[in-house]
DNA sequence: AAGTGCTGTGTGACTTAGTCACATACATTT
DNA sequence: AAATGTATGTGACTAAGTCACACAGCACTT
């Protein structure tokens, strides 16, 4: 149950499909909720496990990604605010074991909704399943658009691309390690670096321990979009 | 419009939710869709469009895969009996352009419902929209089935595995060639070509003109699960 | 039977990617 | 300054993808 009235416009203005439902379910809602917070790097759901709850994120971000026998991680989305750990729906809903990892990245703080309430509110309200169903779909076009990067682009390509979308919009400089990179992208350390080495050869970027800087967007763009 | 009984039976039989749904619906649907058939290696969305209709399988299988700049291919998932183009439902409900193509292998016949139809059907219809929730969710596990295959498993015991799952039941052989092998793992008819000349060589196959034959099924098994 | 053409398969040489085993560099603590 | 832990660099090797081209099997023509 929530019932600071600051956390609960804090959480309509974020779920837009509070907005759109009935003013009797916003109510039930916010009786049979409850927030819990998170701090980084706490794993959320494991694989092969049944989900409980439902997660509904209002802020910080989660990652959920899969792993190989030997080790290897490769990204297969992020949750953000507004967004919901899907995957678990989908796992209540269809009573199947939940496919894949989720981790908190920054602190998490989100709304848990119990598998009875899912259930019960995805057949009697339809704002609530709409927006599922949205998310939903909008995850499978996420997966699908992994699939085609991992199976069909270069990882120098690739890896241009997250460095792009990853920089600092200010300074253009990017806070990480090779190893969290190359799970992202699903490939090894090794590789991220023999290629950050190139593109720093290439004057296109700097590195030192922990951080790159973006030097050349534009050819750094350029390499990003090369065919093939 | 559908009214031949014997064909409203059939499709009940293949359609579950045609079953808990009400019998009032059940009319309704009939008067309202329509029934097509589509010969082999029709195309039936191309990536980039708009959907105007979702299909739900009655016989025949279709495909759904990604195709590079470079012209390869992978397959994300079929369709079959019972099933629906579930990515259609995703793009009419988001209103977004489909993201991959699909086409028919074997001849079809499917139930055509309009983009109207299936909008306010799954508002009003829980066991319509129960039926595309489940099978979105599968979906979705399923593309994750094939992230995880091609981001970490070796070629040769994915094709180990896609040989055994393909292969006929009564005497062990298939008939396909190296270039569709290769476009459903989402590799190059190279690489077929050589890994299958490989598994021929230890005794594993046979193979000619067209044909692939399993000799000794067990040791294929134990190539397609060794690890790393 | 020989000719023609299409589709399917084989192969070498080369590039890109992933693995393994270490070496080295930098930062923090003692 | 030494010790420790994490981050990065590198060579050697295997796996996978690309390119160019050779050749084989089959259908169809004449």
């Amino acid at each position: 149950m929530i019932t600071d009235a600051n956390t609960i416009s804090r959480i309509i203005e974020q779920f837009h499909f509070l907005q759109s439902a009935d003013s009797d379910f916003v109510q039930r809602f916010f009786d049979r909720v409850n927030k819990i917070e998170l701090p980084p790097s706490q794993p959320i759901c494991h694989q092969g496990t049944q989900c409980s709850h439902l997660a509904l994120v209002i802020s910080g971000v989660a990652r959920v990604y899969k792993i190989s026998d030997s080790g290897r991680e490769i990204t297969l989305y992020r949750i953000g605010p507004g967004e919901s750990c899907i995957l678990t729906a989908s796992c209540i809903i269809n009573d199947e074991p939940f496919p894949a990892y989720a981790i908190t990245e920054e602190p998490i703080e989100a709304v848990l909704i119990s598998t009875a309430d899912v259930i019960r509110w995805t057949d009697d309200t339809p704002a609530l399943r709409n927006y599922l169903f949205n998310l939903i779909s909008s995850r499978l076009s996420e997966v699908i658009g992994v699939v085609e990067e991992i199976a069909f682009r270069r990882v120098d390509r690739r890896l241009a691309s997250y460095l792009i979308q990853r920089a600092d919009t200010i300074d253009g400089s990017i806070e990480t390690t090779h190893q969290v990179i190359a799970s992202d992208l699903g490939t090894s350390r090794e590789v991220v670096s023999r290629i950050l080495k190139d593109l720093e050869q290439q004057q296109m970027i700097s590195t030192a321990r922990g951080v790159i800087k973006i030097c050349n967007r534009d050819s750094l763009y350029e390499k990003s979009s090369e065919t093939q």
